[in-house]
DNA sequence: CAGTGAGCGAGCTTCCGCTTGACTT
């Protein structure tokens, strides 16, 4: 770097995060340098677990590979500084931080001053240098104590995992969790056996003082077991009189919601805007670098007296003093530390920003959700009618909202993972007791209960934070290392059709008919693997202490035990260790190999027993026995079909694949499934079929050749040029715009050159040239800094 | 790069929590 740090400043000010370096340099002024260390800069080393085991649990730290520079400029400041000022967060991690940066830039305790605060104020820093403190040994032994059972807990049962089920598998404190409450919430769903009532609604109608007709729809409070009965109802009612029997007026309120913390802030953009939890944070990191909103990982919902002084003004002065009401949230969630202030925007008199379309809508959302924290309560009068049908006991009920006062509703409503399945309630006409009623439609409808709901990303982050599991830094990296290590699928899966039996009255008389509806459709949801079960099941039968729900909770209590000085950290390691080693050991002794194998009975051809198992490549059918003399055969299950549930006809059927479809352009046409999944195959060419649409048993050939003719118009628009001179060298169009491939490797196209216009000179030069500057870049680690073109 | 699936043994995999970039075939 060219430009250098002075020299000269007395005070080095050591932050976690480089944004917010620059922010609170600005406070300080002159006598201030502001550095960042971005988090952690070492580790536990990768070799032999990191620990000395038989050394008192010593950790072998290491200065971690992409920090390296970074130590090496920070502890040539601390050199030159009179003071070094360690503003790390206010946490256990923070409190950690502080140390290893107290122990490798090796600063004497006269020298280091450890401050904390919790909002990015200039008050709030100023007040913090003010009264600093010394490093919290106990907190940073807590910290060392969580770092090392991670290790000890991951490093030890991950093993284990690769002996008894499949290489590369990995199991943790969270992870483990998480995969279990998948599991066991995909085998609730297993096991859902749907029941179904009748529901009875009817619209009426009555003359309002002015003689116009005006219309309301209710629905009876009672429904029925069977069609006949629901029949029979609608029979009574075809010719019966109807009157309001009631007309009951509630007032009551609505409150706002707390202001955002990560995992908030990841569920409603999950539901509002649809994004997943590694996009919202990802954007929210933008705005947070760009001094839009405060940080974006915390667990705290407090504000910045500050900020809410803003808020309150920026209420008064758009809405009027009646909409404003300040509050303070106490946070819910177990474990939470606190060390930042709830996310809102920097400056929240600012409603709308720049940016992408994303950013904004990520910002609005912010935006408007701090507002509304500290706005008044919405008023509401809740009216019910009840219908009174001559002659029987049940009632039809109608529910009216009407809002009285808006309060936080005129800038945000929070939305909720519930299915909108009941009517919402709106407005009713006005009405008293004893109004005749004309009857104007009357339906009655079968519905069924709903299975659980199957975990989204969002809704799996918000109970891992309400079990006290994982931390806001943590619950998107999480999420997709369980999707890496293959426990997870995030997907959509088609519903089923259904039918249901609808009955109305028409003409006075009852009629009858089954309809058809499409039932339990996901969209993005995650799914339990074949492999997730095997895991789960081998966890919890063998190390049900580790991956109870509750394990964190009972090892926080301890850490905390620890920072508070009452227990030494190592003497805590060892009481869980010891046993835990045991354990360990004991299952490598007598636990068996786990394939999740079923046998679901025997071929009716052949007379071999069929089984299902976890193989080398994942789940599949397997027809005989490895120890006979014949080879057995092998099929791959499909996506949706799972060792647990298939059926032996299912089961079966794998075996009849691969299929012969019939002949197209006088080639063979067949079905199979590989590697990569199910295909059709034409012509030595694959096609796949389509996810969630395609099934290798029931697909025709008439839809096999729309697949052929579809792939070989997308070849034909990957294709842009190709060369009589030289069969290999071919123009591609890919994922990033158009690229030149050559023997089995690309080569980018400049982005001011006409893909279709360069000649076969043309593309041999940039081959050159592309195979120039790869070497230069193996050799030196990219120092040299690309040139941007200015106009 | 497509109807994979033996068994052996080399050498590899793996945790959680704190931070941001680099740069796509």
């Amino acid at each position: 770097m060219a430009k250098k740090e002075k020299a000269t400043e007395e005070n080095l000010v050591i932050v976690e995060s480089p944004a917010k370096a620059k922010t609170i340099e600005k406070f300080l002024g002159q006598n201030f340098l502001v550095k960042s260390s971005f988090g952690h800069i070492r580790d536990l080393a990768k070799k032999d677990f990191g620990i000395d085991i038989n050394n008192n649990y010593a950790p072998q730290y290491v200065i971690s590979e992409d920090k390296k520079q970074v130590v090496s400029e920070l502890r040539s400041l601390a050199q030159e500084a009179k003071t070094v000022w360690l503003a790390s967060d206010e946490d256990r991690e923070g409190e950690a931080i502080a140390w290893h940066l107290s122990e490798v830039l090796n600063l004497s305790s006269e020298k280091t001053r450890r401050i904390v605060f919790h909002e990015i104020t200039k008050e709030a820093i100023l007040r913090a240098i003010e009264s600093p403190r010394n490093i919290d040994q106990n907190l940073v032994n807590a910290q060392q104590a969580r770092r090392v059972l991670d290790r000890l807990v991951g490093f030890e049962l991950s093993p284990v995992l690769w002996k008894k089920v499949k290489p590369s598998l990995s199991a943790g404190r969270v992870q483990s969790v998480a995969v279990r409450l998948l599991v066991e919430r995909e085998r609730e769903i297993f096991d859902f056996k749907p029941d179904s009532s009748f529901r009875v609604s009817a619209v009426f109608s009555l003359f309002d003082d002015k003689g116009s007709q005006k219309e309301f729809k209710a629905e009876l409070n009672h429904r029925f077991q069977t069609v006949g009965e629901a029949r029979a109802f609608l029979e009574q009612c075809a010719n019966a009189s109807f009157k309001v029997h009631s007309v009951i007026k509630k007032p009551s309120t609505k409150s706002p919601a707390a202001p955002f913390t990560t995992s908030t802030l990841q569920q409603e953009a999950a539901r509002k805007l649809g994004f997943s939890v590694g996009q919202t944070m990802s954007i929210a990191q933008r705005l947070y670098e760009a001094g839009k909103i405060t940080y974006m990982r915390t667990d705290s919902v407090n504000l910045a007296k500050s900020a809410v002084n803003t808020i309150v003004d920026a209420i008064k002065s758009e809405m009027g003093e009646k909409y404003v009401k300040v509050r303070q949230f106490k946070t819910k969630s177990k474990g939470a530390q606190e060390a930042h202030e709830a996310i809102r925007p920097t400056y929240p008199n600012v409603a709308t920003i720049e940016g992408t379309a994303a950013e904004k809508k990520l910002y609005d959302l912010i935006y408007k959700r701090t507002m509304a924290s500290q706005m008044s309560d919405a008023i509401i009068e809740k009216t019910t009618v009840a219908v009174e049908i001559a002659g029987q006991k049940y009632q039809f009920v109608a529910t009216g909202e009407v809002v009285k006062f808006d309060g936080f509703l005129k800038v945000y409503i929070e939305s909720s993972d519930k299915e909108e399945d009941e009517e919402s309630a709106d407005f009713l006409p006005p009405v008293k007791e004893n109004d005749p009623l004309d009857l104007k439609t009357l339906e009655a409808r079968q519905r069924f209960s709903h299975k659980p709901p199957r975990y989204s990303e969002a809704s799996l982050v918000r109970k891992l934070e309400e079990l006290g599991i994982g931390r806001p830094s943590t619950y998107a990296p999480t999420i997709s290392t369980i999707q890496q290590r293959g426990y997870v699928v995030k997907e959509d899966r088609p519903g089923e059709e259904r039918h249901y039996q609808y009955l109305w009255i028409e003409d006075g008389k009852v009629h009858q008919e089954a309809r058809k509806e499409i039932a339990n459709a996901e969209r993005n949801k995650l799914f339990p693997t074949d492999i997730a079960m095997v895991v789960n099941d081998f966890l919890v039968n063998y190390f049900p202490n580790i991956v109870s729900y509750d394990f964190t909770a009972r090892v926080e209590q301890e850490f905390d035990e620890i920072a508070m000085g009452k227990v030494e950290w190592q003497k805590a390691i060892d009481n869980f260790y010891k046993p835990f080693h045991r354990q360990v050991e004991e299952t490598l002794e007598k636990s068996t190999r786990e394939t999740g194998e079923r046998f679901l009975g025997n071929d009716p051809k052949t007379g071999k027993p069929i089984i299902v198992r976890i193989g080398r490549f994942g789940p599949m059918a397997q027809l005989g026995s490895s120890d006979d003399e014949e080879k057995p055969r092998y099929a791959p299950l499909t996506r949706d079909q799972h060792i647990e549930t298939i059926t032996f006809e299912e089961a079966l059927k794998l075996f009849e694949l691969p299929r012969e479809l019939g002949t197209f352009e006088d080639k063979k046409v067949v079905v199979g499934v590989g590697r990569f999944g199910p295909y059709v195959r034409h012509d030595g060419k694959f096609v796949s079929l389509k996810k969630g649409v395609d099934d290798p048993l029931t697909i025709d050939l008439d839809r096999a050749i729309e697949l052929i003719k579809e792939k070989r118009e997308k070849d034909n628009k990957k294709t842009i040029k190709t060369f009589e001179e030289d069969k290999d060298l071919q123009i591609l169009n890919g994922r990033w715009g158009p690229y030149i491939s050559y023997k089995k490797k690309n080569y980018k196209i400049p982005k001011d050159q006409e893909a279709a216009a360069l000649s076969y000179e043309d593309c041999l030069r940039l081959i050159e040239e592309g195979d120039k500057s790869k070497k230069s870049k193996s050799k030196k680690k990219s120092t040299s800094k690309r040139t941007s073109k200015k106009d």
